[in-house]
DNA sequence: CATGGTCTTGCATTGGGATGCAATGCCATG
DNA sequence: CATGGCATTGCATCCCAATGCAAGACCATG
């Protein structure tokens, strides 16, 4: 979009780049305030004027520049959002909801898909760089790291997390809540043999659900076989077996730390060992992902109120913005359990 | 982060905001431009006086500030990414890979998630006021929006999609050529009763997909019933339903134009109509998403190279910040076949 | 010691828009 | 017609880092 200008010889000469506010305010024959205060909503500007700014700006595919105005507002209207786990099929579906409803406040998303929980801090610079407004993080932030985001200002909200520690604010899906949920209707059903699948060791979503089981099942005078995974459809499998190795009494509930493990474990067990699900082996997940529902899988399960979940988020992260001396404030939402197929949760059996 | 300076009576007095260049050149005891010079690679700046300046900047915890140096350098380091179907499976491993191979490059991703494939008007103007120096797109964009982005200087690359008309550098899966060998394997098979399923009608991919197969059926002498589809698991379950209505004679293959119809058609024929696949119906995809490797599914697909796309659209878009003037290039990269087990591909069936 | 060359460094300016303040215009009122 | 009040507009300045240019520092050579 070239910028054009007229010189003293009345030559209108062109030159490269977008056009600024003084293109437009040249053509319009308005000072470039006059042109500000056209996009800057609020701004005292007479109806005839503007009309006459928005054609010379129309004309010349005028926009304001983002980073000229941030520079001296102070506001980049970026926020950082940090994912780990991207590819898990539980993320995707936050990431696209955050992303629209910040769109809804004029805010963009800086993204960050990290690799792990714990890579964050090769990026951080970057989020200090371009002076992002704040911050949506589904990852791990040590407390120093959460320290720098509280020192320079940018409001952070943690999504299914929690600082460790010290108060940050948080939106979580109940774990501890659903995995005891889970826990006491396979108890009341009438199972034994418990086993237990983890996720990754810097996960806390991993941490929660797992104690919470643990705990529940042990007030309830059980205990459980466990062994660690990774979230994923390979580890779902992989943990079957070696549970399958490590008793020789016969297992009879299976409790994955999310759906994904839950999907390959019921698999292995089908596929593998031929043990019917449920009627040999109940197995639950956590979460609620779109393949749990399939008609392979009906898997009985925790979904998270992600529509919910990820409104608290952006709105907690706006009301932050606005007024960074926001108390802390952790929201927790209930998961819906998912009856499913996957496991016998009846007493009657 | 309060920025410090020394005033005349030698008292240290404490702004709000992030401390700026100035700041830490007075605390260094150099000048502004020698502070930017230890930030910039390539700058003439002697090892002592930048290890001076590194140490006062951590002390400040000083970052140069995107904003201002993308005003003068006029790049942003910005690349705006869209993407329709970020639930769709397919995309969310697109979306990592391409955002962690931008970041290879020093550059942030600017992320827009679409609703549907058309809707990026509404959102182009913030890839203008961001000066972003480049667009990856996996969403519909008219010959219109692609001349804004030419006239503007804004280097784009498609992804699986190709400019209508014009030339547009892209990275595209062979569709038509991935659906040609299927369709050939099918036919070889003995397979006689053909249905399609597609996908959305604003979707090229869905366009390519149907009309490779459609095309190679016809030159095979063979011809398919086709329904529309949205490129989701139901859409799957109420394709087949829909098909099985519309013809009396047997249907025996079934193509649908992503994995996930695939799916749920699989999940609808053993639930729903007891049908054995691949013995009574062979049921092919395209994509070879993570879940169509499933134990359940074993799909028969075309697997998208992923890794080797996403390092094309870097790296083509890359090119193309680098020097604007490259022509354009359409990167076509074959799908790997996936047999699978979902269909019957072996003549001796 | 004078001269020339290479490195570093600082000065001054630039980029594009927002905004406090002062100036202008316009209308209504007395 | 003079005055007050309000809405609109422009001027000048600010935000912060990058960079062309020239000055300075330092060394080596003749």
């Amino acid at each position: 979009m070239p910028k054009q200008s007229e010189n003293a010889s009345g030559l209108t000469i062109t030159r490269p780049g977008p056009s600024t506010s003084y293109d437009v305010a040249l053509r319009a024959g308005v000072s470039q305030s006059a042109v500000s205060r056209c996009f800057r909503p609020g701004s005292s500007i007479a109806p005839k004027t503007r009309a006459r700014v928005l054609a010379a700006a129309r004309e010349l595919g005028y926009y304001p520049n983002a980073m000229a105005s941030g520079l001296i507002t102070k506001r980049s209207n970026l926020v950082a959002v940090f994912i780990s786990n991207l590819t898990n099929l539980y993320y995707p579906e936050v990431l696209a909801e955050i992303t629209r409803r910040l769109s809804d406040h004029g805010i963009r998303v800086l993204l960050f898909a990290l690799q792990a929980e714990s890579d964050v801090d090769a990026l951080l610079d970057q989020v200090w760089r371009y002076r992002v407004d704040g911050a949506i993080v589904a990852a791990r932030l040590s407390t120093e790291q959460l320290g720098d985001f509280a020192r320079r200002g940018v409001p952070v909200v943690l999504y299914n997390r929690f600082g460790e520690g010290e108060a940050v604010p948080s939106v979580c899906c109940d774990s501890v809540g659903g995995e005891r949920q889970l826990v006491e209707l396979l108890v009341a059903a009438g199972h034994s043999v418990f086993g237990i699948i983890s996720g990754p060791d810097d996960s806390y979503v991993s941490q929660e659900r797992v104690n919470g089981a643990q705990r529940r099942l042990h007030e309830l005078g059980r205990e459980a076989l466990l062994v660690k995974g990774a979230f994923d459809y390979e580890s779902g499998d992989a943990g079957l077996r070696t549970l399958m190795t490590m008793t020789d009494r016969k297992l009879d509930a299976l409790i994955c730390a999310n759906d994904l493990m839950a999907i390959g474990a019921i698999d292995c067990a089908r596929e593998n060992y031929g043990i019917a699900v449920p009627h040999d082996l109940s197995i639950v997940g956590f979460d609620g992902v779109a393949p749990a529902m399939w008609a392979s899988y009906c898997l009985s399960t925790v979904r998270q109120p992600v529509r919910r979940m990820t409104e608290a988020a952006v709105s907690m992260l706006m009301e932050r913005i606005e007024d960074p001396e926001l108390p802390p404030e952790v929201r927790t939402f209930a998961g819906k359990l998912i009856e499913g197929t996957s496991a016998r949760l009846k007493a009657a059996g």
